[in-house]
DNA sequence: CGAATCTTTGAATCCTCTCAAGTCTTGTGG
DNA sequence: CCACAAGACTTGAGAGGATTCAAAGATTCG
């Protein structure tokens, strides 16, 4: 919930230092929106900010959940490991999202599922005693959390119904539309491309149907690679795609 | 949140009465679990009980969202229908649970889902004004909502990981190895058989594909018919089959 | 009892997975 | 800075599984 500092490095799960909620970008749409942070400062203090480079662990599932994350810029899924030994992504969280918020519970003390970093992400850690804190003085704050529950909901409902649902090429371009809505909002000139891995885990398929997705769409000129992880994309030709499916 | 009373008839959707809090057999697993009931006595009084038979609309999609329902007894299902003609049902209700918590919300005023009983069912309507007047007068009440909101978002997790990863097989198998739990907590002598129908809304697969499982399974003496839409089942079978499947 | 709906089953097709080999990338250490 | 190793991705071929289409058999409800 602070600016990073573009001038301090951004290394691997480093402490970026503590957090400037007065003067974060992201604020006034997230966890803090609406707060009147002059009055919380010294409570927000314990705040931290954290920058990940790609497949960072956040949290791991199962270990005694204490921090919830709010995620400034990037992107994280929250997934399982399946006894086959693969992965299941059953969230993904944008920009303003946040991540364990099991933490919060009184019953609770375990995270759920283990948080990876996608991408270079930059995160707040906010421990639990802020939360609970800012509940006791704000009596709003309640309302807020419950946001965010239902923005958890939402997600993971948008893995069952479009990305775990129908043909893989469809699950696969449902998953890049959605990327692509983010890359609009951030007026970014190329998408995120995840890992075929990661797609694969996000629908459900083996890595190998993803992988042919993916090149199916490119040899199409749907997607053209700009960069590392990045692709350009006509959003009209991976739209239509999906409807040509429905129609069926 | 009260005690059917048995002489009164379960017709279709058709009112109960209003609810007595005070001697529900379920309260204590529920919404108003640790409340001190006597206190709200007046409050509670606009909660209403009902009673559907199977595969009624609880609420539909999309309309506005004004009650929170709690299932006392019975199975409700929250789904979808795609663009074919299809639903994706996105969370199974058990008893105990409760369905459009989005009622709760602020900013939500419609619910996410259409909500549709899966066997005769038992429910408590909770208006808006109830709930918001409870966290009002009761500090620790958001986090007992938020306790509910978590069960939900697990609920979500499982028809991802459990229900929608793997073999139609295995998605059916785990589907029935948790409505077997749920009957086991009734000590009923039988449990509940989803119809074909929405057994493949919540796996995400075809009707065929799931109707060929429970026959197979029915052929193999793991389920076995004990009167409408209730089967007797062999749990150590049924796992076995997972198991199995886990390790090639 | 009859209509409508749901379920079952078969056969053919299509899709997805599996297995395997080869290519490309990435990160590390010399 | 390059070479190498490990891991990720791609691609093909074949097998197996799921879907589709179709028709017949149950069930349910009025």
């Amino acid at each position: 919930m602070n600016i990073l500092n573009p001038k301090t490095k951004c290394l691997s799960g480093q402490r970026e230092g503590s957090a400037d909620c007065r003067h974060c970008a992201i604020r006034q749409h997230s966890l803090f929106a609406g707060l009147d942070i002059s009055k919380f400062e010294l409570l927000l203090k314990p705040i931290r900010q954290y920058c990940f480079p790609t497949n960072k662990l956040v949290f791991a599932q199962h270990i005694p959940a204490t921090n919830v994350y709010v995620v400034r810029k990037g992107l994280i899924k929250l997934e399982e490991t399946l006894p086959d030994g693969t992965q299941r992504i059953v969230r993904l969280i944008p920009p303003g999202g946040v991540a364990g918020l099991e933490t919060v519970l009184d019953h609770a003390q375990r995270y759920d599922y283990s948080a990876i970093t996608l991408r270079a992400t930059e995160l707040c850690q906010i421990p639990y005693a802020v939360l609970r804190q800012i509940q006791v003085e704000e009596s709003g704050f309640a309302e807020v959390l419950m946001q965010f529950w239902h923005k958890q909901l939402l997600a993971a409902e948008q893995v069952i119904v479009d990305f775990s649902t129908g043909t893989v090429r469809e699950r696969i371009v449902k998953i890049l539309l959605s990327l692509a809505a983010l890359a609009e909002q951030e007026n970014a000139q190329s998408m995120y491309l995840p890992s075929v891995r990661d797609l694969a885990a996000l629908s459900g398929v083996t890595r190998e149907s993803a992988s042919r997705v993916v090149a199916e769409l490119k040899r199409l000129n749907l997607l053209s690679k700009a960069g590392v992880n990045q692709v350009q994309y006509d959003m009209e030709g991976l739209t239509s795609l999906i409807h040509c499916e429905e129609k069926q």
